[in-house]
DNA sequence: GCGACAG
DNA sequence: ATCTTGTCGC
């Protein structure tokens, strides 16, 4: 795949939202998504310190699963450090730098991108997933365990119930039930992809666990990474 | 103005 | 994100 190339790097939060802010029109939301993904890449970091500022030792993980038999078909690791320090609404701009490099160790190029965080579930509409989906023009999308922004009505208790998470008097991604009585996942459209089909490729990812596999296999990979290197 | 705030 | 014991359940 081709990843588009990072510009400067911000070095204040003012910098930081004016990327986002130049970046958010080149969003595609209102076409339809990958029905049948071929290949789906997961994405996850692991810190080894606190992870609150800039320059905490971190791995990023890339894990491509067959769409279908949800088997791994590639991985890929990158050791880095914190870019940027955690901010709400600027987390991105922590893990990026790191997720790329895994993201260019694949020999893959995956259908779509499942992203830790959220995509237009975001202040400023433009999340983890809408980064990273601008950056490599691939269909991505953002699955978080907890509410960022947003309001919703309780969700049903079984697996496949969802409502959906307003903010600003607009739809911004749909809590959505993985597993029946477990706490349900928060769900946004990053690029090229519309909620619908996010949430249907969300539930195929999710066979028997409250996660997407991808994600756990890339929490997986990128935790191991770091204590097989002695960093945790 | 005050508090809350993805990972 | 990470620091952590015990405990319930498949």
């Amino acid at each position: 795949m081709v990843i588009r190339e990072l510009h400067g790097w911000p070095s204040t939060a003012e910098e930081a939202e004016a990327i986002q802010d130049r970046l958010r029109p080149m969003l595609e939301l209102d076409v339809p998504g990958p029905v049948a993904p071929r290949t789906v890449a997961g994405l996850d970091v692991s810190y080894a310190g606190d992870g609150g500022g800039t320059g905490t030792p971190l791995a990023a993980a890339a894990v491509v699963l067959d769409g279908a038999t949800l088997e791994v078909v590639e991985e890929s690791v990158a050791v880095g450090t914190a870019a940027f320090p955690y901010v709400p609404g600027l987390f991105a701009f922590r893990e990026l730098p790191t997720l790329l490099e895994a993201l260019r160790g694949l020999t893959t190029t995956p259908d779509l991108l499942v992203c830790d965080g959220f995509g237009v579930a975001h202040p400023r509409r433009f999340g983890l997933a809408c980064h990273l989906g601008v950056l490599t023009g691939l269909p991505a999308i953002g699955v978080g365990k907890t509410a960022f922004v947003g309001a919703y009505e309780e969700v049903g208790a079984r697996r496949g119930d969802a409502s959906p998470l307003l903010d600003g008097g607009e739809v911004v991604g749909r809590v959505l039930r993985t597993r029946d009585g477990v706490k349900p996942v928060f769900v946004s459209v990053g690029h090229r992809t519309d909620l619908d089909t996010a949430c249907r490729n969300v539930l195929a990812l999710t066979p028997e666990f409250r996660l997407p596999e991808t994600t756990r296999r890339a929490d997986r990979l990128s935790r191991d990474a770091l204590s097989s290197r002695g960093i945790g």
